[in-house]
DNA sequence: TTGAAAGCGGTACCAC
DNA sequence: GTGGTACCGCTTTCAA
């Protein structure tokens, strides 16, 4: 493992001199700079990061906080946090914090306070007072995506206007009752009261208040498939559409019906948020945001707080884009219709 | 920020006495160390991992390379991984490292070489030779979950034996037209081979070598949805049971024959193999195993090799279990017997 | 049992 | 432009 020294002693340079010519800040002559560059490319020189930290203070790393990676909002958003990091040659140290576990409180309560990075991502974090305030006390950058954060960056969807959007897509259709599924049945996220929000502004905009249901469940498929067996099985005034929170639950919605033998959009009309890597192979209607890029997002916002301390928290939120596909369509009075094309709602089968 | 030399003052002892009680390594009288603990948690002293590191040469870091974090499997191992570094106190360093892309290329060649960690655990990783070569030269232990790794440790379970035993599990059932489904679309995994492998060996023993045939597909959900649209829609001599490489790909054939008005598993019987998070929902057999435990097992495995860099690698392999739900039932000849029960496969809806 | 001092591998200030 | 040197915050001999 050779060292700075090594180099500079083969280069016939002084250590400073090959720490400028290699970290490029500082002047060298066109002329040393090559010749060290040359001596620690051959000498397979790898600076140590360690080192370099202890006196500048800059770790070149960035610590990720999520609850969840198995979720694929989550896991999008890691990985253009990641590529985004790549591309700046920082490194990234993960913490799982699932809500209300010990991990979380040891991550909140011993590793953060190493401060083992520059800055903080955290991702639908969701944090308790307690812990927004820990984080604060670490006296690093934090950027939100999702979630709460006062005092921080944060970054996302305008979750209302999604949710009011889906919805009155469904209105538009012909549909008045329109249940809302997810979210609330044990730790409420914000996002999904945000969007169980924006339902319910557009079903009172419409004059549909008295018809407006929620339905709750785990915000995974599972999650929407066992609230949509309910739901669909027993209600003797089984809706005709569904917003659900996320594509997640509308999927497990979609699955559940078809179990049902209810024909997805003739019989039931579902809406999700998202645009799920399984969206198009259930041909689900959605309201499209792009987490990777939201990834990509809090990094920038990240850099640009580390380069100018100065630049206060600012609040970046995108609109979703509705993506019609075939799980919505008018509502079907008649319930009776004659089905033509056998198979109803995959006009899009991959 | 108070560093070890304002606790060594408060305390009235040296640097060297605040670091033997604070480390707890070398004599300190029992009432020197109380004293220095107190003052040092008084002033919320935290120390300087970097600092340390610099000394030792040890991060107290694990790197974990990835190629995937939106497939289930992954996702649960770095789960499993991440909890077990937690509980020792140790940080994780992440590197998603997708397969054929210039930031698995950037990340074997730059970022690895940084050697910000005291060891790496490579998920399913299949490293090229050369990356192989770059993985050995780093000259840190290396533990594989799954994925080839010769000269390092690899633990997983026994591929080959589960798909054996899958297969077989439908051949005793009295099924003959079986097709295997998944891997080898694009890039070819070591497991996915072992997978196949397995099969093909269950379907020789059986007199069955004739009618075995491999249906390629992307190891994905969408992927088994697709290929077995193709399979079950067109095909003359359709199968009666589908041995699939994985639950992901089983469950998206599942979801396709329910499509097609293909019952399971009275028309058709579907086996997996890792009983996925959806197992249960889609009632599906399958060979299970616990990725998270083997993330908890690799931590381990590294954690030995730190503590004694003599221990050579080792090869662990646990064996499936299989577990019997809905998705699998004996072949039915005469293709038109009358269902009593209006929703066959499901019987452990959740 | 404790303290003094020498680094770990770099960066950055300051004089030349 | 370049070299000398102090120092980042901690661990670790070595003496006392």
């Amino acid at each position: 493992m050779s060292g700075i020294s090594d180099v500079a002693r083969l280069a016939g340079v002084s250590k400073s001199t090959a720490s400028r010519a290699l970290s490029g800040s500082g002047y060298v002559s066109e002329k040393t700079r090559a010749k060290v560059q040359k001596v620690a490319a051959s000498l397979g020189y790898v600076p140590s990061t360690n080192a370099a930290s202890l006196v500048t203070g800059r770790t070149r790393n960035v610590g990720v906080v999520i609850p969840y990676l198995h979720r694929w909002f989550f896991a999008e958003v890691l990985e253009g946090v990641q590529s985004a990091l790549l591309e700046r040659g920082l490194d990234l140290t993960l913490y799982d914090a699932s809500p209300g576990t010990e991990a979380r409180r040891r991550i909140f309560e011993d590793f953060l306070a190493r401060k083992r990075f520059d800055g903080l991502i955290a991702v639908g974090l969701e944090p308790e007072d307690h812990e927004l305030e820990q984080l604060l006390r670490i006296g690093r950058p934090v950027v939100s995506v999702v979630g709460s954060g006062p005092a921080t960056t944060v970054i996302g969807i305008d979750d209302d206007d999604a949710a009011r959007r889906a919805t009155q897509h469904l209105i538009a259709l012909g549909h008045r009752q329109i249940a809302f599924v997810g979210g609330g049945s044990s730790r409420w996220a914000s996002v999904d009261r945000r969007r169980l929000t924006g339902y319910r502004s557009a079903m009172a905009e419409a004059g549909l208040t008295e018809l407006a249901s929620h339905i709750p469940s785990e915000v995974t498929l599972p999650g929407g498939y066992a609230a949509a067996v309910d739901l669909l099985g027993a209600s003797p005034t089984r809706p005709t559409a569904i917003v659900a929170v996320c594509d997640e639950v509308a999927i497990g919605a979609i699955i559940a019906a078809r179990r049902l033998g209810i024909r997805v959009p003739s019989d039931l009309s579902v809406v999700g948020i998202d645009d799920h890597e399984y969206a198009e192979m259930f041909a689900l209607t959605t309201l499209r945001q792009i987490p990777r890029e939201q990834g990509r997002a809090a990094v920038a916002l990240l850099e640009a707080q580390l380069d100018d301390p100065a630049s206060g928290p600012t609040q970046v939120a995108s609109t979703a884009r509705l993506i019609v596909r075939a799980s919505t369509g008018p509502v079907d009075d008649r319930h009776s219709v004659m089905q033509s094309d056998p198979r109803p709602g995959i006009d899009h089968v991959m």
